[in-house]
Order: C-alpha cells, then sequence, then structure tokens
DNA sequence: GCTAGTGTCACGGAAAACCGTGATAAAAAA
DNA sequence: TTTTTTATCACGGTTTTCCGTGACACTAGC
C-alpha cells in the first residue's frame, strides 16, 4: 500500500462543474489517484495538451459537451498520433456513441448512471493498459454482437461520422430551431437548393433516415 | 456558527449516481446541511414520500429521469397539494423548462453548469423560504422578459402543456425512431390518416412546427 | 343524460423534405 | 502542384409531412 510506485494521475473533462466536483470527491477517496487538473470544455483539454504536451495518465472525458464534444477531442489524439489513455463518460449508452468512440480509441467507456467506484476501477484499469466498460454498455454491445435490436438503420456503411463542416453545422443548427429549408436559406441568404443540399448531407453523414434523427443527434451532441 | 437551530436536511434525485455522490460530496463541506437520502429514479422519490409522508426541508430535483421524470415528480407534489420546497437541477437552460418547472410550484432552478457553491446558496435560500435561480438561468428569463429571442414560437397560448395521451406518446416515440407515418401505422396497425392525425395533435399540444421540434421535447424529456 | 376527452378514420391540397446526380470555384491539404 | 474538401447552386421526380376539416364510437366525469 505504501510503497506504491507511482500515483495515477488524471484529468476531467465535463461542460456539467458540479460532475466534475463530484468525481474530484470520489476519487479523492482513493490513494493511488489524483487529480491533475479539469476542463469544462473540449478546447480547455486541447489547448491544455498543445500547452504542456501531455495531459495526465488517464483522461476522463464527456461526450457531450458544447462547441468542441469529446469525439472531437478523441479525433484530435487520433489525427496528432497522440497516445492519451481514454475514459468516456456517457449519459447515454447508444451504440453508435459507443461504437464510435471506441473507434477512435477510447479504452474505457462507463455510463453516468454508475457509481464513482466504477471510475475508480476504470481508471486503474486503463491506466495499467486494460480496456474498461460499465455493466450497462457492455450488455448495449452484447446485445447488437448478437444481433438483436438491429431494426434498420443500424450497421452504417460508413461507420465514423466525417465532422461535420462549419456550414453544415450551422444549418444543422437551423433545422433543430424548426426552421424550414427555404427560411434557412432566407437566414443565410443562400439558395434553397443549396440548403437542401446540406441537408442530404447532413442525412448521409450523420446517417440518420430524417430531420428528426438529425434533430435527435444534435440534442445529444448538444449542438442545439 | 455552533449554536445553529437546525440542519437543512435535503434529499438528492438524479438518474446519474456519480452526480449525486458530487453533490454529497460538496454538501457536506458545508455544516449547515445534511444529506437526509437519495433516489435514482423519479419513482423512488414519490415512494419515499409517500412512506415517509416527508422527504427533507429541500428535494434537489433532476428533471431528466427516465421512466418518471422530475416533470410527474412535482405534478405529484401538486396534485396531493404537498408543500415540499423543490431546486430543481437542470442541463438544460431552455426557456420551455423554466417556465413549466416553475409554473409547477419549483422554488429554485439552477443548471448543472454552475459550480456547487450555488447549490449549497440555493438550498439555504429555499430552505428560507426565498427563492434561487442560477446566473444564466435569470440571464434567460430576463430574455423573455424583455422580449428578445422571441422569434416565433415563443410565448404559446396554451402554455402548459396538456400531458399527452398513451397513444400520442407512442406514436411520438415511433417519430423519434425516424420512422414514417406510413411505417408507424404498420407496425401500431392502424390507418396512415390516424397517425397523420396524431402528427398535427402532437404539434399543436407541444407546440411545435414540426416533427424536428416533436424529436427535441421527447428528448429533453426523456421520452425517447 | 350531456359533455369532454380519447381513439379511430377519411380526404384533398399545399408545402416541405428527400433522392440522385451533376457542376463550378475557391480553399486547404497532401 | 495535384488532389481533396468545402461551399455553392440546379433540377426533376417521389415521398412525406403538414393543414384543415369532419366524422363516429366509446368512455368517464359532471
Amino acid at each position: 500500500m505504501v510503497g506504491m510506485k507511482k500515483k495515477i494521475l488524471i484529468h476531467v473533462a465535463d461542460d456539467h462543474k458540479i460532475l466534475i466536483e463530484g468525481i474530484i470527491a470520489v476519487i479523492n477517496t482513493d490513494r493511488n489517484i489524483s487529480i491533475e487538473g479539469y476542463s469544462l470544455t473540449g478546447q480547455e483539454v486541447i489547448d491544455w495538451f498543445s500547452e504542456k504536451g501531455n495531459i495526465a495518465d488517464v483522461l476522463v472525458l464527456d461526450i457531450t459537451m458544447p462547441v468542441i464534444d469529446g469525439f472531437q477531442v478523441l479525433k484530435y489524439f487520433q489525427e496528432n498520433k497522440i497516445e492519451q489513455k481514454v475514459i468516456v463518460l456517457s449519459s447515454y449508452d447508444d451504440l453508435k456513441i459507443v461504437q464510435e468512440v471506441l473507434s477512435l480509441g477510447c479504452k474505457g467507456y462507463i455510463s453516468k448512471n454508475n457509481a464513482g467506484e466504477h471510475i475508480i476501477r476504470a481508471i486503474k484499469a486503463v491506466a495499467n493498459g486494460e480496456q474498461y466498460f460499465s455493466s450497462d454498455i457492455q450488455s448495449v454491445m452484447v446485445k447488437s454482437f448478437t444481433g438483436q435490436d438491429i431494426e434498420q438503420g443500424q450497421m452504417p456503411n460508413d461507420f465514423l461520422i466525417n465532422s461535420l463542416t462549419e456550414r453544415e453545422l450551422e444549418v444543422l443548427k437551423l433545422i433543430t430551431k424548426e426552421y424550414s429549408s427555404i427560411q434557412i436559406a432566407g437566414k443565410l441568404c443562400l439558395s434553397v437548393n443549396t440548403i437542401e443540399t446540406y441537408r442530404g448531407r447532413l442525412l448521409k453523414k450523420i446517417n440518420v433516415k430524417n430531420a428528426v434523427g438529425l434533430a435527435i443527434y444534435a440534442v445529444k451532441n448538444n449542438i442545439v
């Protein structure tokens, strides 16, 4: 106990400050883990990293954050070939999200429904080079693996959503405000045809069937 | 300090256990407040109440919980004429939600983006018979009050959404699964015309312009 | 017994969304 | 510099949603 090699350093990123404080409090109960810092947005994480060159042994990352979300942080690591151990913390046990996050190189995934002890276990496992998934996430994966709940939209051909462009994001935001293509065209001073093109592109990229799917994606990713 | 009359007893309800632990940790830093218990679902809150007859001085309540959400808990209090001091804790600083929650008799509203100190202040204020709103919520209210951001859908004529019926809810759920009216009709063994009628009714009741609005409402209210 | 609410269906027209495909120019990346 | 990505627009056709209005049966509350 006393002769441990060294403490595991972690960094927490979540837009809900209360939750960060909670995680810190929970983690402080374990003598082998300590907090190196925290971020309230994805941008802060990226900034922190590009400044210091290294964050911590393990990054506990919320996916739903405004502006720059967890996905984009993971993409940043991937694109810059940075091997950062990441545990994703999510409210959604949505298959698509789990899949995407894993394909982006995240090593652990725990749902917010789980108690703090899971975080501690997850941190230790991931710091140790292992993977960790909370039980509810595991059951989601098993379900998909066994072919249950496949419905139709599942198993997208182009799996990883290529990140949305500025314009696409802008259009998406206006769609979620219940505007029609005509109205959006007016607001952005573009042709209606252009907006319709964006609609089509968004549907393909996000891999949903209609504007409802777009809206749900937007809300779940805090694009609203 | 020492001669305080008595501690403020609070009860926390949130489906994310991590967050509960966090709030408890934060609250434990204040000697005048202590936790009487917590609930992971709205049902638990109601059960707890009907058993013990009283929860605590202040109930800290998350609105987005599965099955029985915070709204319904508030409605339960209202219908049973129970005067429970409630602080709503929410991820969304959505005007509609704030309005609805306040009209249901809640005395405080803080967004999860705020730090724990706000909770403590809010608890003390509400326990003291005052009201408390975190600054971001206040700015939302001020905006609406001064007529900014009114766009078009705002200020609905029938303000409080008359609760949806079973069937309407069922249709709404299927809409959020990106099904078309034809598909929904197939699934529920009803005429397509019927589904279209429900679509119209839902739009009116929820007071949104299109299916996108329905989807967002559904997600924000955890109907998904 | 009447009224209000709910669940069901119909229809026709207008508006909007979706689909596919293609094209051009500018900017960014390789 | 070549290639890829992004932003922009067009167009015709199909499908779906939205709108309004009306109707009938059943149930629960007044």
